[in-house]
DNA sequence: AAATGACCAAATTACTCATTTAGTCAATTA
DNA sequence: TAATTGACTAAATGAGTAATTTGGTCATTT
């Protein structure tokens, strides 16, 4: 069997993207640096943003993947949903084509950027609202709008994580987790 | 007593940023509307970025005594952080200066504004912190970060006021309180 | 049948130059 | 004489345009 084409340009483009962003990726760079020319891409893919799409969907698996081990049944909800969620965002901090992208959105606005990013929030909040579904029903949480819930645990999460250090000291894995705990778990109340 | 043309000069300077924001904004049409030569702006402020912010100033002024009378003494801390907090976010969305400048701010990222902005939100931060201190010292919360705790709460609100609505139905006022309530101060778990 | 790269219309960029702007200061006013 | 003014300047901006680059196609090659 001759070499897999579609998968050379695959992780050819994944290289540029991670490395320029998605604007700045030309077509003919992804063919040369995939050894291929440039019609080629588009008998596999129809156009620049599918390519671009497919690539994001391989992220969204390996980052459910990654959620999904770093969890452990023996875990409480607790313990569970906040390995997920910082694994999840870690993940964009470790991988290039993350970071790259987050950059883009945030200082371009590229719109296939844009769309994108929505596309793996909705992703992740998918994924934890299945969870909480599933903790509601085990009697593990209260009742709630496991909608809602999701949402507040990742805006919380992305700002513990992302917005705090913009102007604070880092948090901790650790503090991340208590402060997690002692806000949506048990409450700041005293009655 | 002449007319005090300080005072024209802000409440010019006030309508043009509402109306066109900080950078579309020129010095002439500032004297123009005050009525004044537009050497005399300079004679009571430096240079355009002084006199905005003076006026953000006073913005911040005006903010916190809203926050204020939106509170009552006889209500629960909690009830306390709500109302002032949705009068601040409300602030946001009802003054024509607020939305210019927030706008300014995302869509051009003009940098005085960024500026501004900042010194807004810890304003705000600043202002949470206090109250939270206080509560804490009552006896009415149990021990916390304050900071990070002030942090916190604007995040959740602003989380659930502005990011919410982007891609949700709009959430009720009373549906925002419960949320706070049940997340901030209850806590979810069963345990 | 699969792969290619020259080709094209459309978009983007680099550049220029006329206009606008923040801030100054000598002249004017009260 | 102290406050006010607006013509003035250097710097910044942006409209207009020419030149380049780009995504995508398709006739040709392998």
């Amino acid at each position: 069997m001759a070499i897999d084409r579609k998968q050379l340009i695959i992780e050819a483009a994944t290289k540029s993207f991670s490395l320029f962003g998605f604007k700045a990726t030309t077509m003919d760079q992804v063919a040369k640096i995939a050894n291929v020319g440039k019609g080629t891409i588009y008998t596999f893919f129809k156009n620049k943003e599918e390519l671009f799409d497919e690539i994001i969907s391989s992220l969204i698996s390996e980052m459910k993947r990654a959620a999904d081990e770093a969890m452990d049944s023996t875990l409480s909800f607790h313990e569970k949903v906040h390995r997920g969620l910082y694994q999840i965002l870690e993940f964009r901090l470790k991988h290039q084509l993350t970071i790259k992208l987050f950059q883009e959105e945030k200082e371009m606005g590229t719109p296939a950027v844009m769309e994108v990013m929505i596309k793996l929030e909705d992703a992740i909040l998918g994924y934890l609202k299945e969870k909480i579904i599933a903790a509601i029903d085990k009697g593990e949480i209260q009742e709630c709008n496991p909608e809602v819930t999701a949402f507040i645990m990742l805006k919380l999460y992305v700002a513990l994580i992302f917005d705090w250090e913009k102007r604070n000291e880092p948090l901790e894995k650790e503090e991340i987790a208590k402060l997690f705990e002692q806000y949506i778990f048990k409450g700041l109340s005293n009655r």
